[in-house]
DNA sequence: CCTTAACATGTAACCGGTACCATATTACCT
DNA sequence: AGGTAATATGGTACCGGTTACATGTTAAGG
């Protein structure tokens, strides 16, 4: 790698100049910036981001943590986090927790070490306590925001009361919810958004919720358990997309079908959702979105423009697809624009 | 932050004793050890990666060029190479290209200045010629391999006879095939394997060919293009995953069902195919295999283990699910593991 | 007891930039 | 012309480590 003082060398000027020259501060004669310029031309030189870190301790550079970059929710996340991020000319270092603490608190620790401006941080097994040492700005991804640390959420609540009346809409009379892990916050609150809205009902029984782990697999043992109950469930609330698409193939192998014998409806509005058949309803969360204003609030921070913590919830929206279409209007509305740019 | 010479001053030695314990190189008399370890324990002090970089000129970060991490190849492979990193003491910065030489180009020549180790990079549109002046180490997925660079890939040919082969066993008489963009390689090949099973049937015919770039939306139109034909299809070989499904969607307009009226396969074996109903046939890549062993062979490169490069092939399985399954054996056998974790 | 090798630790140059300070030159004003 | 401000450039300490070299101490061997 060429560096600043060979540069300097064949310009003929010092290292400070060259340096002028690129950060384009302090004075410069105009014949002068020419000669260097050309120089770094012809040298094909680019300043090392090492030394430049080394002076002013900043990297340009945040990390995001996931607990699952094959599910696909956090791909579009990490999309949104990376492309906003480059265009402030910020890169982003990649982590995959597996959604266990140990490997999120070794991962922030190697973060800091290679002194990251700041973090992204998703996860699920977030408690305030553990992060007491973490000394950099850090946005959380579905928490609460606490005096530290940002927030970025949407209303889990709502979106499970949206769920659930819309499955009554349709007719529904016996609604199941299929919940996410107890310990998990954001399954906590639809979970609740679920329970405001039956819990009065007269065929309400505590037996219409089942726990699974967000994954597919547990979600198909988990539905196929419920429906061995034969109790009249004619529909169901999923605690996430996956899952949904879990009941859907338990649903499928009772030799039932969607949205006849039973309306389906998931939660975060993955691109995944309208690629399978029935198109399955969902909860939208604008995930793009979030991933965007995230970054742009940890840079917000980084940049110090910014220094308390805010909490930035967004509105969920019903996309009604086939899955819950019991009304049989030819051509359900479809309110999701298909943005999928899958490329391989 | 820290820095060695608080630690230093603390335990009442010289940086340099204090760099010897860091790094158990040197000399160093077991009692001053214990003070030194204890004086690092006390401040919770951490090396700056920033600093020791700067030395060595190693960063201990792979950077990965990937053209859509939306695209579900690709959070497996990242996923793979994030593990396989991080166990060897590597990070990852996970880029983006979109596909597009242009951003390809910024992003190595980023990385290049973050003084990244090592790269590795999937890309539609390489050509040796666009990349000679990136002068370290480098492993290609998907392309043959040049002088300069290492080379991850399967057998698309070999894949590409096997679906087809597969189709006819199941009794289809008349094939199609949906291609990948006419100037991806991996398309390219797929396409020839095709041909070379069915370019001496008596039914074949150039119109059993429809182009579409590798993306669900396209795929639809593609073989709603296809099918309006009325030549009688009756087994589509799709060019990937995401088109085979995009198929399925098409197929499921006609009224026509899968695999009865026409049977679908793809190609990469994403876990997709088997979230979705029908479960999908797929001619599946090792894809968290050929992540690990992308990584592996640049840590090689990088620590200067192996200086040629190396042209690493792997295997494709045919794994037969229902989309293919027109023998009505109850119960398919399902070559695949079931290996979603999806969390959320 | 003296010599020599192994052990132990400190000093300082260096990695590649940035930025403060010093010095030199030019421009402008009275 | 003389003085001051603005312009232009160079020298160098510093960021936080590593490491070659110097120096001092201890152990071993004859």
């Amino acid at each position: 790698m060429v560096t600043i003082k060979e540069v300097a060398k064949k310009a003929g000027v010092s290292v400070a100049t060259v340096s002028r020259v690129i950060n384009k501060n302090g004075y410069v004669k105009e014949s002068t910036f020419e000669k260097v310029q050309h120089a770094i031309q012809e040298l094909n030189y680019r300043p090392s981001a090492i030394a430049v870190s080394l002076n002013n301790k900043k990297t340009k550079t945040i990390g995001l943590i996931l607990p699952d970059i094959t599910n696909p929710f956090f791909p579009e996340l990490a999309k949104a986090v990376e492309e906003v991020a480059n265009s402030n000319g910020y890169t982003m270092i990649l982590c995959n927790s597996s959604g266990t603490l140990k490997n999120e608190i070794e991962q922030i620790e190697m973060l800091q070490s290679k002194y990251v401006d700041g973090i992204i941080l998703a996860s699920d097994s977030y408690v305030e306590e553990d992060y007491k040492h973490v000394n950099l700005p850090m946005v959380l991804l579905d928490r609460g925001a606490n005096p530290r640390n940002s927030s970025i959420r949407v209303n889990n609540y709502y979106g499970g009361v949206l769920a659930t009346e819309h499955l009554l809409e349709q007719g529904c009379t016996k609604i199941a919810h299929l919940a996410g892990p107890k310990d998990v916050f954001t399954a906590q609150q639809r979970l609740e958004g679920y329970q405001s809205v039956v819990e009065d009902m007269e065929w309400f029984d505590k037996k219409l919720v089942a726990y699974a782990n967000y994954q597919l697999e547990d979600a198909i043992t988990a539905t196929k358990e419920l429906l061995n109950q034969n109790i009249g469930i004619d529909g169901i609330f999923a605690g996430n997309d996956l899952m949904a698409i879990g009941c859907l193939k338990a649903i499928h192998s009772f030799g039932l079908s969607v949205p006849e014998d039973i309306a389906v409806i998931g939660f975060d509005g993955i691109s995944l959702t309208n690629m399978i058949i029935p198109e399955l309803s969902t909860i939208k969360q604008p995930i793009y979105e979030m991933g965007k204003e995230a970054t742009n609030q940890i840079i917000k921070e980084i940049e110090g423009n910014e220094t308390e913590s805010r909490d930035i919830e967004f509105d969920v929206t019903l996309i009604q697809r086939e899955s819950t279409n019991r009304k049989r209007r030819p051509g359900c509305e479809d309110g999701a624009k298909s943005k999928d740019n899958g490329n391989r």
